[in-house]
DNA sequence: TGCCCTTTCCTAAAAATGTTAGGCAAGCCG
DNA sequence: CGGCTTGCCTAACATTTTTAGGAAAGGGCA
């Protein structure tokens, strides 16, 4: 009998596959090894259990959101750059809802330190270098714009916008609009 | 043997403490039969399944907050208002951590027509009728606070704001004041 | 080429959860 | 006080997670 070829790396990526195809929370060891037409002990030594192999989920899906961040955001600035950034996180939960659920899957410290995470609230900083702030009112903007952009991501993903006018794009550049309105103090147009 | 006197209603309001104390996904029909001292299957005769329970749970926890926001709101206008619903919300997560989780399970249309999630949305709006929102500007604007009190919430509750300055109350205030300020389309102070 | 050794994948088994079917008896109602 | 409903039980099976130990695939080396 051949052997399937295994590896971590594989398994991993076959499992932001599922979860995007099925839920984050129904992705299982098993399911897994059934998609390879594998044994589901044969995952073992790939994998140290079903925890594991979603925390592994959860930090690719923090490097690939991290890296489409990152493009975004070369050569922009200012409101360019908070709609660029903010339209990244949008378009990834929409492209691959299992892999956003993913990303919000609460990390032991130790392993966050060591994640993407870091990057994201680098560039979530380098975004807000374009308005006039000041500490702590940097922070503050900070976890404003996380809660915003996860809220609202998280929301239209659970179909809250759907269904009802005005449609969800919408309300989401006038959401962007007001969000820079707020963050260089005036009011919006 | 004497009876276990179980009913629905008992089950579900144990399913809740449950949920407060280990978190709403350990919530497990297995779990509360233990609890009442009782075979898993004799829970079957009070609950359709574990789905069903879970969903039981998710409109307590809607029906408690949308108690609680009635009260809060009551003789409230402006931004006294917007922050007396706000601090309903980020306090019955704190609160009810199991609780909140369970509200935002995400329910079948039906289900969630009949739900006291009907009565937030017609809180929200009451809340925006104090500033002076045409549509479709009042509709982005629930949107916008839907977004930024879930956001900010679950984030909190996943510990993102803690062990860091500036503290959690202050960026809270901070918010409230920049979004009423946005709602009435004038610069923060 | 042929042998060995590592690694991969397997079988087997145990524990936990979810779910259904059918039985006995508790305790209300007449 | 006897009958009937209903509450809780036993029994059984499916699914998932996890561990232990075995067999063979296939690369490295003579």
């Amino acid at each position: 009998m051949p052997r399937a070829g295994l590896t971590t790396d594989r398994l991993v990526r076959a499992g932001a596959e599922l979860a995007d195809e099925v839920g984050f929370d129904q992705v299982t060891v098993s399911a897994l090894a059934r998609r390879f037409d594998v044994k589901v002990a044969s995952l073992y030594s790939h994998l140290e259990n079903s925890q594991d192999l979603k925390t592994r989920i959860a930090l690719l899906a923090l490097e690939e959101l991290a890296d489409r961040a990152a493009d975004a955001l070369a050569g922009r600035a200012g409101r360019d750059a908070l709609a660029a950034f903010a339209d990244v996180y949008r378009d990834y939960a929409r492209e691959h809802p299992g892999r956003y659920a993913a990303a919000r899957l609460r990390l032991d410290p130790e392993t966050a330190a060591a994640s993407a995470g870091v990057r994201h609230a680098q560039m979530m900083r380098a975004v807000l270098r374009g308005y006039d702030l000041t500490e702590p009112e940097q922070t503050h903007a900070v976890r404003l714009l996380g809660s915003v952009f996860h809220g609202y991501v998280s929301l239209e993903l659970a179909g809250g916008f759907s269904h009802s006018a005005p449609d969800s794009q919408e309300t989401w550049e006038w959401i962007l609009d007001r969000l820079d309105a707020l963050l260089r103090g005036r009011p919006a147009t």
